[in-house]
DNA sequence: ATGAAAGCGCTAACAA
DNA sequence: TTGTTAGCGCTTTCAT
């Protein structure tokens, strides 16, 4: 394409310099240069460009959910921090799988993007490729999720403890004695839910049964199979906290298919804050923190690693608070 | 790096027909090489593969609205159909902005995309941009919107006039008579909904009233506005067919604000089917088509026009139907 | 103020 | 079966 543009008689580095604000360029040779892009509508090639500076200008994201507002929501909080700095988000769903996770991140790794920001599916796959992208100078940050210690990146995340202990609390706060749980997958930020649940347990002279305990992947159809399991207790819970809020929303549609009533039969929490939450047919309590500061702050994080490779690792957190609707039922109790 | 693997004292060419699989290379090189390969943990360069290949393996998809399920569905049955062709999906969010779009679409010309899926935000903003790709070869399927007649491209949709009808008959057999509408923007997708409105209107002998019908963007919060605006209507409409599922949504908010009842006081029908439709306060009766044959439909032909440049445009319709539930009331009248 | 030359990592003829 | 050579379109010293 340069070639062409060399039809003015100019080399291609001239070209090349105008492009790129170069100083060094006089004005008349800049102004017809700009000229004959502007109608022969020539677009730079990115891919030589990005061969040469060894720079993709490129973040990939891989997010464990793609039809999770939650994500998506901390997605475009971070679009709106990354693309005045001529960056942009490469998208990637791992739907929760470690193998799809692995695909899309070697895809990544091969298309050199600059920086990663990641919600990893799984507590150890996985680790290789991202300790190796560290490695070659990626700049790593890691959301939501707290799995691989020993990748040593900047990490964004929510108390998910507390997320546990709020839900449960709230439930007990209610009268509930008898209190269930759908638990995410084996990765610590669902261990750590779990926890927050067993502390509020604990706190209140409850005992803990582990019958009242179902896991589920984190998606909603694994949270509508873990609440028919429940259901089969007898007696069943009366209250369950739910680790996020698509399982909590296949867990009211298990309660609903059962001809029970949500929340007098049983009261649901979830955690997350899901869209639309509110305009369920039985509105959503659920623990709810800043998907626009998670995004902000994981966008920032990432481009002060891309300007300072050798910034410490840093580990924010986002308080959690709940967010009181009606899938528990009436008052503050 | 290949220089590396050039330390086997093979030639970077044999590496290249290794990674390639050709089948001119010995058994033995072809072990030692993967060998190397593998405990060195090297990876292809695609930057510079697209660079010398011309081909990028990637088609860019620029979608008004990530946080409608409606095209992240789209997104996901492409993924499947393209995915295991090697081809990766490079996602953009217009916003419904034409400007947004634009520079979405730069990006994608830039970073040189094998082939794009749009659907477009304007009637005729970035037609240009359109052309000129189609032009430079990247294989061009248009989804879900039909504007830029111009564009000589695949295209993939819904009979938008029959979504309207549909969806307005079935207000007009449950005995409404005063019908409203909320429109999408000036797009031809959005007037062939509000056209079949009009149909099912004359069809039954029904005055079309211009004061009750109210225009959005096709996002939730125009939704609420506009509804706002169709309450202040005397005597307001008693029914009102919403474009899409996002601003009926935002509709159906706008109606319980006012202290009124779905479908009691106002019956909503909607378009799209979005997700959680069906657990909504009252649950969201809607035209609605298959996302999956969308998306599958739209990647075929995408494939088949990266093998085959010459394939003439073709026109897929996936044929809509009603879906009711409960926000126009009881039976189907 | 402008240009020549080298090189980014890869693939594709074409030779050997 | 393997290697040599020549680019892909761009940026970047370093001369001029």
């Amino acid at each position: 394409m340069k070639q062409i543009a060399a039809e003015l008689g100019v080399s291609v580095t001239t070209v090349s310099k105008v492009l790129n604000k170069a100083p060094d360029i006089g004005d008349v040779t800049r102004a017809r240069v700009l000229a004959y892009i502007a109608d022969h509508g020539y677009r730079p090639n990115a891919v030589a460009r990005s061969l040469t500076l060894s720079r993709t200008s490129t973040i990939g994201v891989v997010i464990p959910d793609l039809m999770h507002s939650f994500f998506v929501e901390i997605l475009a909080a971070m679009d709106a921090v990354v693309a005045p700095k001529g960056y942009r988000l490469l998208l990637c769903a791992s739907s929760e799988n470690a193998e799809k996770e692995r695909s899309e991140l070697e895809a990544l790794a091969e298309r050199r993007v600059d920086g990663l920001v990641v919600a990893p599916a799984h507590a150890t796959d996985n680790e290789d490729h991202l300790a190796t992208m560290m490695k070659r100078g990626v700049a790593l940050v890691m959301m939501d999720r707290d799995d691989h210690p020993a990748i040593a990146c900047h990490r964004v995340l929510t108390d998910d403890r507390q997320v546990g202990r709020l839900a449960t609390e709230h439930l007990i706060a209610l009268g509930h004695t008898r209190l269930g749980h759908i638990a995410g997958p084996a990765i610590i930020h669902a261990r750590r839910r779990y926890e927050g649940y067993r502390d509020a347990l604990s706190a209140h002279g409850l005992a803990f049964d582990d019958s009242l305990v179902a896991e589920g992947t984190f998606l909603q159809a694994d949270g509508e199979a873990a609440m028919r399991v429940l259901l089969q207790r007898s007696p069943r819970p009366s209250a369950v906290f739910v680790a996020n809020d698509p399982m909590a929303i296949g867990a009211m549609k298990a309660v609903w298919d059962a001809g029970l009533r949500i929340p007098e039969d049983i009261a649901i929490v979830g955690a997350g804050n899901i869209i639309h939450g509110d305009m369920l047919r039985v509105p959503l309590t659920t623990v709810t923190w800043s998907r626009h500061e998670m995004g902000t702050r994981a966008a920032e994080l990432l481009l002060q690693q891309l300007a300072d490779p050798t910034t410490p690792p840093s580990r924010v957190i986002v308080e959690p608070h709940l967010l009181v609707r009606a899938s528990c039922g009436a008052g503050q109790g």
